[in-house]
DNA sequence: CAGGATCCTCGAAGATACTG
DNA sequence: CAGTATCTTCGAGGATCCTG
């Protein structure tokens, strides 16, 4: 148990750590899985995940892009149209973010079992 | 390229979405994370982690707590000594995080990269 | 349609001090 | 040591309206 070693990273202030600063947040996770299944459309992504506001998914896709996970392009037309579709380093953010929901939809219910077990000790 | 697939979930309103919101949070990440390498002590993980406030630490280790992802053990002694563990549902968790921990790593640079050609164009 | 601009609120989170 | 309590600030994010 020495973490001292290496691969002990994302400890501290380390790259791994600003990197996952990127992509823990909700809706960026959201997004890329969104995106996972092919190019989508701003509108799209916002009947797809439900809940997210114009401005929270635009303020998301853009900070994507900003980290090259992302790719916005812009077809010109009245009206405009803008697909979105991941880059190919975006790509490979899909497996482990598929790893993670695989596991949340597995396991969503020993989570609010646990949750409610929590919420009636409490009442009590 | 149909949404209303089976396995399609993680959109909209799903058990998957929620039990998400628990582990879309950095600390939890990370603190989950640490504790995959054996038990440890509130102020050791606070070495390990850094950056993180004590209040922030506690509120991030009751939450996993009350969602059943890791435990909390007291220790009678004068002063007190409490250790926290990931129960078994948590240790399952370790996978997924250690994926993305992987990843994160891993294309860290191609980030930053991305990152600065972004900057230098803003700044032009 | 996609998204910038503005205004406003409310809660996340730091700082500080105290306790069993 | 491992917290809790209190106070305060600061910015994330919703609502609304406007534009190319």
């Amino acid at each position: 148990m020495d973490f001292s070693e290496p691969g002990d990273v994302l400890l501290a202030d380390c790259p791994a750590r600003t990197t996952l600063d990127v992509i823990a947040d909700k809706w960026a996770v959201v997004v890329v899985f969104a995106l996972g299944r092919g190019p989508r459309r701003h509108t799209e992504l916002r009947e797809l995940i439900g809940g997210v506001s114009k401005k929270m998914l635009t303020q998301t896709l853009r900070k994507l892009e900003g980290h090259g996970l992302v790719e916005r392009r812009e077809r010109p037309a009245a009206p405009v149209r803008v697909e979105y579709r991941l880059t190919e380093l975006g790509a490979t953010l899909l497996g482990p973010v598929e790893s993670l929901s695989r596991w949340a939809e597995d396991n969503a219910e020993g989570i609010l079992a646990a949750q409610d077990r929590r919420a009636e000790l409490h009442a009590a």
